[in-house]
DNA sequence: TTGAAAGCGCTACCAG
DNA sequence: CTGGTAGCGCTTTCAA
């Protein structure tokens, strides 16, 4: 009987025998009418959905995702909310995810923890597919996932030879267009600070630079860790930058926001932003077109990064197909604005720090705030 | 018999029942030893936890759901990740949710839709809550979320008389101390830049900001609409405001962007800050911090706030206990930077424009980047 | 404390 | 195209 195991539910347990029962046909039929691709006459399906709105059904993705094992949900892995590069990542990867119809389940590691410990409760959820951003996975972890099916995408970052997704800024090509532009623009004493030493992203754009600089001819290049992407270490790493005895005439940073410390730390200097220091970040983030930065830098291509990564994952693929391990870099753009300056005909290295001094001087008292 | 359904799984499907064959004990005993508070044997438990972990076993955590009705997903809806103020909130809450160990479904509507529209896929989550920051729901919806039992908490905002948990910071009080810190520092003419017109923090700042300046005689108070929270916003809105015949001695903004743009503004106008106007912002994000904006502003208590709305809705409680709806505001607090001054000795209002124009037109140049 | 049995609400397969 | 039937993997009575 259908009514056999009809208990007094508390509330919002209206389910596909509750449906039926009212419409005189199967639970099998109800089911069909909430499934694409289901063998189901019109007339019947049209029953179905004006009986299913009067009754306040919904098919319970519970149950469903049990016997496809598949949850319409897909992990996002995020290790760093605070950087405004992140937000502008997870904001684009909202949207497309949810244009397609799939729910977001968002982890954030803690510092004790990391990617490796939470896959396994994602993959305990069923979702579709996981993205990790700015983070990797051990080769191990990459298997397990495979065996279960569940696509994996770095995005962010990629690590040669480990067999998983991933799609990234080219950031060595990006390294050496920034080297180009210093370069055509008469620059002989370049600078780079670095981020997080290991990141990929990070050692890729000073490769990049690095090697174009010394293929232009121009340097040598001082370097500085900053050990991380924040404002503090791009400020920190710049003053000790400024140690040395001349400095530098240009400064490309792992960051914009580092760019950003970095700026302050010149303006501590008494340098000016570009007329001593041309600065260059990295990421165009919001910030970076602000009037009061105007900071020159490489605009990541976060929409099509996006975008490759959900396709790769193969979002779009009903049934989902497992493709082989694939690593795409998109190119960015650099986006010119008014941190840094054309030093040719300037005399060839800039002023000297002598040459200036009073004229900055006077600035720097008319900066001050208080 | 046990073995009667085991196919050839493809991966990733050892169940509780391949577990109990091989320890030859029953499939429910399996389930108790991954049930806290379930009865069994010290020993049983170890030898299950011992085969599962050879095995490779970990409970299904939909099946799991599908029976108790409960997804250990707290799901969070946040319309706006842009503003930095929101990543904040975000990473407090995946702090403080993941700590507990839930699980975050993140919802981020895009434009044509609403909150209203999302809930109804969220309950079919059977998520344990579900926390909306900035935005509100329909009486409607908060009902069919009540008769669910799925506690609802907004963050950020509140509606009086919507039966619906809400937690804020007092932006009443803000508005006020804000108003006295002003007033003590001998202000005399005060501007409110308002942000998203309609959204009860923006209001309740606006009410107390006018109500203390007011109770304290100083005024009138110009004001502004921002029309959202925006850089832009607070950048355009701080233009119009100095259209006035004698611009404000003080400015207090509906968000730290906002105060961002609007030093902008006042930049691009020759007004220093603090010197011809002080600048008071709202939140206390991180870039509120950086030298070169040294923003005066009222500190969100983020953290007390993000705790109090997982208190409110019994995360903690097992099992789960609805409350009736209560509205917690929690105190901010204000904390002084480089962006205001105290006037009281300057000449009771400041100087007029006429008397600093031409230190102003220095500084202008001086500040200049190109 | 443990085992057997009955489903949670749904999809998927098999006949008709 | 539709109705029956058999589970998905687990929790949860109910006896033993």
């Amino acid at each position: 009987m259908a009514t056999n195991s009809r208990k007094k539910r508390a509330a919002a347990g209206v389910t596909a025998h509750d449906v039926a029962r009212v419409l005189g046909v199967s639970q099998s039929t109800i089911s069909r009418a909430f499934t694409v691709s289901a063998s189901i006459s019109r007339e019947t399906k049209a029953r179905v959905m004006e009986a299913a709105t009067a009754l306040g059904y919904q098919p319970n993705i519970i149950a469903r995702s049990l016997i496809t094992r598949r949850s319409n949900i897909v992990a996002i892995v995020m290790a760093n909310l605070v950087d405004p590069f992140y937000p502008v990542v997870l904001d684009e990867l909202t949207q497309q995810i949810q244009a397609r119809g799939r729910q977001i389940l968002l982890f954030v590691p803690s510092p004790p923890q990391d990617v490796d410990d939470i896959l396994p409760t994602l993959l305990q959820y069923q979702v579709d597919a996981i993205v990790i951003t700015s983070a990797t996975v051990s080769s191990a972890m990459a298997r397990a996932c495979a065996a279960r099916k569940t696509p994996v995408v770095l995005l962010n970052r990629y690590v040669p030879g480990l067999e998983i997704h991933a799609v990234s800024c080219d950031n060595v090509a990006a390294g050496r267009t920034v080297a180009d532009f210093l370069a055509d623009r008469g620059h002989a004493r370049p600078a780079f600070v670095a981020g997080l030493p290991g990141a990929s992203t990070n050692l890729d754009r000073q490769r990049g630079f690095l090697a174009r600089l010394g293929e232009r001819g121009v340097g040598p290049c001082l370097q500085e860790e900053g050990g991380d992407y924040t404002f503090e270490a791009g400020f920190t790493a710049t003053r000790r930058l400024l140690r040395q005895r001349e400095h530098p005439d240009a400064i490309f940073y792992a960051s914009d926001i580092m760019a950003v410390g970095g700026m302050e730390a010149l303006r501590e200097a008494s340098l000016r932003v570009p007329h001593d220091v041309s600065v260059i970040g990295f990421d165009d983030v919001p910030l970076a077109a602000w009037p009061s930065h105007g900071l020159t830098t490489v605009r990541q291509p976060v929409k099509d990064m996006v975008a490759a990564a959900i396709e790769v994952v193969g979002l779009d693929n009903v049934p989902p197909i497992m493709r082989a391990p694939t690593t795409r870099l998109i190119r960015g753009e650099l986006v010119e604005r008014s941190s840094t300056m054309d030093r040719n005909g300037v005399g060839a290295g800039g002023r000297t720090r002598a040459a200036s001094a009073a004229k900055r001087a006077t600035q720097r008292r008319a900066r001050r705030k208080t």
